[in-house]
DNA sequence: CTTTACTGTAACAAAAATAATTACAGATAA
DNA sequence: TTATCTGTAATTATTTTTGTTACAGTAAAG
């Protein structure tokens, strides 16, 4: 994966420890050292999965749109998800191979068990119980 | 992750399939469409876990180093595994900010919490398993 | 021996994915 | 009505991944 699951946490973190005053992308951009546009695309999709509430105009910024506690980490997982855990799968095995003909379901399928199992363990994990390992 | 899983997949399970006879790597790209020194290369890094022995020279090839129902798949993920699952942190977040200073050792134990969840999953099949799917 | 058919691997090139930047439109508080 | 924000498209730069070429090393078979 792509480093967007560590920004997205480290955005969330940040709002949650606002504790609900709205955050602004320069801010946050200035506590990673990344580029202010990557920090508002990531919003962008925290908003839309109803993570984040954000205010345009002057004084705006992002907030958490819900509690800590009700925002799961696998939450977070699936709006950064990108390919499957276990490799972008784009072969084009040779049809005229008995292994290679069917593979591709199967490692699909082994792809899709693999990630549920893993993203039942990010379910028990909250935005506030990881915040709170912060001193 | 790159596509590496899924190639190191399609060789233990051609391998596999031949049942103890050594198969040249030009064969097994075939199979995948794939560039026969890619095939070679990762071959080489299963070799180095245990899990292939190679022959070299005329009529060389390749065969499982063991029974496939002793090759869990958690064993090819080690072999493959490259950045964390959760994504490549090499972030350097700023230090003058109280979540920038510590979220990165916060954020590696999850990673690692995560992983390990993600690896016990996969220890509970074997290749033997998995080609037992081929009809 | 010598040829032939393999593997190993380094070095390089190409392609794809990711991250960063620039530029500007739109929103809203003051 | 200006100053300060966010949104987003478009572009460029960087990094990662994949593929290729080239050639050395190994061993079977004649």
């Amino acid at each position: 994966m792509t480093a967007r699951f560590d920004i997205a946490m480290h955005i969330l973190t940040l709002l949650a420890s606002a504790e609900g005053e709205y955050v602004q992308s320069d801010y946050i951009a200035g506590s990673m050292n990344i580029n202010p546009v990557i920090v508002r695309k990531e919003i962008s999709h925290l908003r839309n999965a109803g993570l984040v509430d954000t205010r345009e105009g002057k004084n705006g910024g992002s907030a958490l749109a819900k509690a800590a506690a009700k925002i799961r980490l696998s939450d977070v997982y699936e709006v950064v998800r990108g390919d499957s855990l276990l490799g972008r799968n784009k072969n084009k095995p040779n049809p005229d191979c008995a292994v290679g003909k069917q593979i591709g379901k199967h490692l699909e399928k082994l792809h899709a068990d693999a990630e549920q199992m893993f993203v039942q363990g990010l379910k028990k994990t909250t935005l506030a119980d990881f915040v709170k390992m912060f001193g």
